[in-house]
DNA sequence: AATGAATGAGACTTCATTCAT
DNA sequence: CATGAATGAAGTCTCATTCAT
């Protein structure tokens, strides 16, 4: 899972600014990131003391610290991880492109597809994002609201296409991100449902709930239903 | 504060023993775990000390324990207080009756109108949860999965009559959930959209979204679908 | 030695803004701080950790600090300690009155008491006011500037009477300053010389030294033009 | 660089022990001496961290270990720095030679001159001086106390030749040093004053202040010394 | 000659809770 | 009913120094 990761993205990390450090040194960071990112989703980011963080990366607290620089910057790093992969996956979608049916199903495909690689990532991400402050915060706020744009994008084409009925497009993006975001609680790698499984009916209901006309949802293609008079 | 209330069940505050106090410390306790709510959906549960608690509410550490018993135990009457409304809003809609679309739309609505009318609580509700340890947290899990089998239900009975789409019932109900708790995050009173706003499209998207056949949108109408010829 | 101090003068104290204590709780600090000053001058402000001054106090650290607020706000009570004492002294100065050589004399008098009565605080006081920051600096750099002009008057007094000669005013209340309160490294309780065995030839240098009258600085001029017939 | 330099004696740095570095060894060292006397000045010995010299001299950790030794064998080489121009001034106004009063006004003026030549180093030199421990806080007070010594030398001859009244001369070197020293916290180049403008009228009132002869001490009411005729 | 990763002790401070008054 | 003094464990973070590279 971890080897694919584009190592190199703009990550921001939880190095001071823009100094440039060692590949050894990154693939250490990366790896207490990962760690701490499992610790904090277990027991909570403010409940999760460094003494955890210290044993559960196998750490001395001066070296633990030698590489986050604090604990606040630790976790804004979980969050650019979760971030930069949800930004990956919307650039994905974006240069493949598709009608807006297609697009809206293969954002949240490629969305799920992120909550179920890093569900810890993705649990501290949407847990405790409250937990930065200042300028962190700023910067959190903006990415997630750039995502959030494109996906209102998506459906604005939708709504002048007249393939989509004429929703509000905010109000409709947020009730496919709550619905989407919402299965960081429950849709974990080796349960039940992947997350392949769990995209696909999503995107049904959520196009079909959102088509214009008396219309068969087109993003599943399924065979519309016989239209039998 | 009649006996009938069902709220009266998960009393809330430190007397979990059935023990029984008199209405002006039920009505104490009642304003001390509305204004900490306020508190900790501002600042956070653990971030928020008892000395902010204190000044919130303008009493001594003694005068404070007295009331709440102990930190977590505030928390979880604050989850109480959530659950309490929430179960009330079903329990009406049971009353009520009516097609499992319109259940489910009602069920949204009374949900939306919970988050609306206490955004405090519901934000410390669905951010602190796992603050919550032992008997209180299991105390807790039950109440959540019992309301989310309520929505499960409804979607059953739709499915069984019909009316719904063959869908995965758990995790359409999981979808549905998503979609309504998700809205703690913008929904505020006063703000552009009352939970009514919300509720309508939410319930003619979802039930567009699952409903059979070549359909159009019946939630709103309600209109009995059958048009059986 | 403590038993006189006026508790009441409007120390800073450690305590948060204006909040009145009881006595008891009054006392307690002045203790702490006393003790703490000791430690401080023996050891050095940054050099002395809070185990130290635990230690030395006979508190825990939640104790210590129900009663000191930051060690910085020690700090700065010890320094208000140091600074109460002194504008005391100079309004017994204020109030008695007298010629401007005399009105030094007292001045210095009282000064050196100060410093012998409270070598720890002084030594503190002297040496540490760099590790004030913030609001506290300011107010410490007020009260000594304070203190610095009431000097300098004196000296303005005695020049316009013609009692002294006309030095810089400035310039000399700072030598008067320096001369007295260099004697902190060296003025000890209990020492060769008493507070008053000092004041008594400083003030006869210092008044000598700025005296108008019949005499030709020797200094310049190098051996007295005799004169002598 | 010339071996006569009597500054060679207490050569700073780490290598106390007598081993020899190459000139541009000790040209670097002082460097770093200087640079770190300002970062000592500003922020305080024990508040500036090891990362604050290496920043401010723009050097890693393990290069000004090597110049160094220690944090503390830094500190002792400033007040090296300062030790060795004072009694440099020292050795100048004996080497001059004069009257005691004479000698003594070259002797305030050499002090200030290195006062205000080095406000960084001496401030340093007379604030920290307590973090010094073991050999060097004994090696700094025997220096320091030689100098005292030095001043008390040219008193003790004043008072012998009759030059002087008969003052304590222990006291009253103190009184000099005090008077002189205490300028590291106003004295500053660019200021309003310069070394000169301030050692002039200090001389001037300390000689006066201590000569023998017939004046009229008027603050001491001290009966006019016979003026026998 | 120079680097910066590594370290554990200890820095200052806040915590939730108890209990004598 | 109500208070706030008392507590020690734990909180986050910085420290001066070493050493392999």
């Amino acid at each position: 899972m971890a080897d694919a990761r584009p190592e190199a993205t703009g990550r921001a990390g939880a190095a001071r600014a823009g100094r440039r450090r060692s590949p050894r040194w990154e693939a250490r960071l990366a790896a207490i990131v990962d760690t701490s990112a499992r610790v904090f989703a277990e027991r909570g980011y403010h409940a999760t003391g460094l003494n955890d963080l210290c044993e559960a990366n196998g750490l001395g607290k001066g070296t633990l610290y030698h590489y986050i620089g604090s604990k606040e910057a630790l976790l804004a790093a979980i969050h650019d991880r979760v971030m930069d992969e949800v930004m990956a996956g919307a650039n994905r979608v974006d240069a493949t492109g598709g009608s807006p049916s297609a697009r809206l199903a293969m954002l949240g495909d490629e969305l799920l597809d992120v909550i179920a690689r890093y569900p810890d990532h993705v649990w501290v991400f949407l847990h405790e994002f409250p937990a930065l402050t200042g300028e962190r915060a700023k910067r959190f706020r903006a990415r997630r609201r750039e995502y959030e744009k494109r996906v209102e994008s998506v459906l604005r084409e939708g709504i002048e296409s007249g393939e989509f009925r004429d929703v509000d497009p905010r109000l409709t993006a947020l009730a496919w991100l709550g619905m989407h975001n919402y299965t960081y609680l429950w849709l974990k790698p080796g349960g039940r449902l992947s997350a392949r499984d769990v995209a696909k009916p999503f995107a049904d209901l959520f196009v079909r709930g959102i088509a214009a006309g008396p219309v068969t949802a087109p993003s599943s293609r399924r065979r519309p239903p016989a239209r039998r008079r």
